[in-house]
DNA sequence: AAGACGGGGGG
DNA sequence: CCCCCAGTCTT
């Protein structure tokens, strides 16, 4: 039996029950695609409930607030996946009257969409011969062909996907890319895959050199930076306090938070950061007394830096610019740093 | 070609 | 602690 029989045999006794699986409408199929990217489906499939509840199509999605968006993503991470999600429903509810592009080369140029993403709506929505390439498939892949080109190199990518092209099913497609991916998640899995009771346990390259943990072959990636994030928790007499956008390229883009002072150090005594300079232009002329809240710097832990966050109580008569009632600083999409503060304090009775 | 971009879960 | 996850965009 050739390879995608085998495959899609296997799928159809082992797939699980996902809502995005019953239908092929490119909106949920969209939708779902951008959510997974780099995400397990276990901690995406919420927020994708949540949002068919919340907007049952594109046009919902595309006549909703910025802000809206972000407060249902808040959590999921990568938020310019929520920025582009949101730009591109506004796309083709207004420019293409809610029609997604029919193939691959159209969805390409959605923004959000790259080739995985592309190839994932066009196969599945629309049967197109265009196979995925996910962190599953180069996993499925390097090891049934013992290929130890590095997955994220830019030979591996190319030699990966005409491999996947070449091995895929002309007649469904669909099914397949979903399948080899399925069969990635669930049976090949990075540790520990079930090679007992694999299908392919005869013929897999990699079990019989004996390579299953040595493949695929990945490049690593540089280190992690400390950063130190002084959050100025403003109280008021009139229960306002301050929330600033993030804009620029950083991180937590288009969320809000606290008005940051950021160290080159971990600061903990007021002194220090009263002689601060941003500091001093904040509090002018407010007469403020300042004190620090928690005793040890929260670490909040992301792929590429560890952030270590003092939050000081700032308390004064006025505050420097226009604030926000405490009661609605909840409605605001925040990153879960301080999501966290602020189910840990009573912001309301500060 | 290399970095940046989140957060959670598993071993 | 390190690796991985239905990747994409920017530099």
């Amino acid at each position: 039996m050739d390879f995608s029989k085998t495959l899609i045999n296997w799928y159809l006794k082992s797939k699980r029950d996902l809502p995005w699986r019953k239908t092929s409408d490119p909106y949920n199929i969209w939708l779902s695609e951008i959510m997974l990217q780099q995400t397990r489906i276990e901690q995406g499939l919420p927020y994708y409930l949540k949002f068919v509840e919340e907007f049952p199509s594109v046009f919902d999605l595309a006549d909703a607030s910025q802000d809206n968006v972000m407060k249902l993503w808040q959590g999921l991470g990568y938020y310019s996946r929520a920025r582009n999600l949101h730009e591109t429903a506004k796309y083709v509810a207004y420019q293409l009257d809610g029609i997604f592009p029919k193939d691959y080369k159209g969805l390409l140029k959605l923004k959000g969409v790259g080739d995985y993403t592309a190839s994932a709506i066009a196969s599945i929505s629309y049967n197109e011969p265009v196979a995925v390439v996910d962190g599953n498939v180069y996993r499925v892949l390097s090891r049934y062909f013992d290929i130890a080109t590095p997955i994220n190199s830019t030979e591996g990518v190319k030699e990966f996907k005409a491999l996947a092209m070449e091995l895929l099913d002309k007649e469904d497609p669909s099914a397949f890319n979903q399948a080899l991916m399925e069969f990635g998640a669930l049976q090949c899995k990075p540790k520990n895959p079930l090679c007992d009771s694999c299908p392919f346990n005869t013929s897999c390259l990699a079990l019989k050199e004996n390579k299953i943990g040595d493949l695929p072959v990945k490049i690593k990636k540089g280190k992690i930076k400390n950063r130190y994030f002084n959050y100025l928790v403003f109280s008021s007499e009139e229960n306002k306090t301050l929330l600033q956008q993030r804009k620029g390229k950083g991180i937590w883009n288009g969320l809000y938070e606290f008005p940051l002072i950021e160290t080159t150090s971990d600061i903990q005594e007021s002194g220090l950061i009263e002689e601060n300079k941003e500091f001093q232009e904040l509090v002018l002329d407010i007469n403020a007394s300042i004190s620090l809240y928690n005793d040890r710097p929260v670490i909040h832990k992301l792929s590429h830096q560890h952030i270590h966050a003092r939050f000081w109580l700032v308390e004064a008569e006025n505050l420097p610019r226009i604030g926000v009632s405490v009661e609605k600083v909840k409605e605001y999409p925040v990153p879960v740093l301080i999501q966290n503060f602020l189910n840990e304090i009573d912001i309301e009775n500060l």
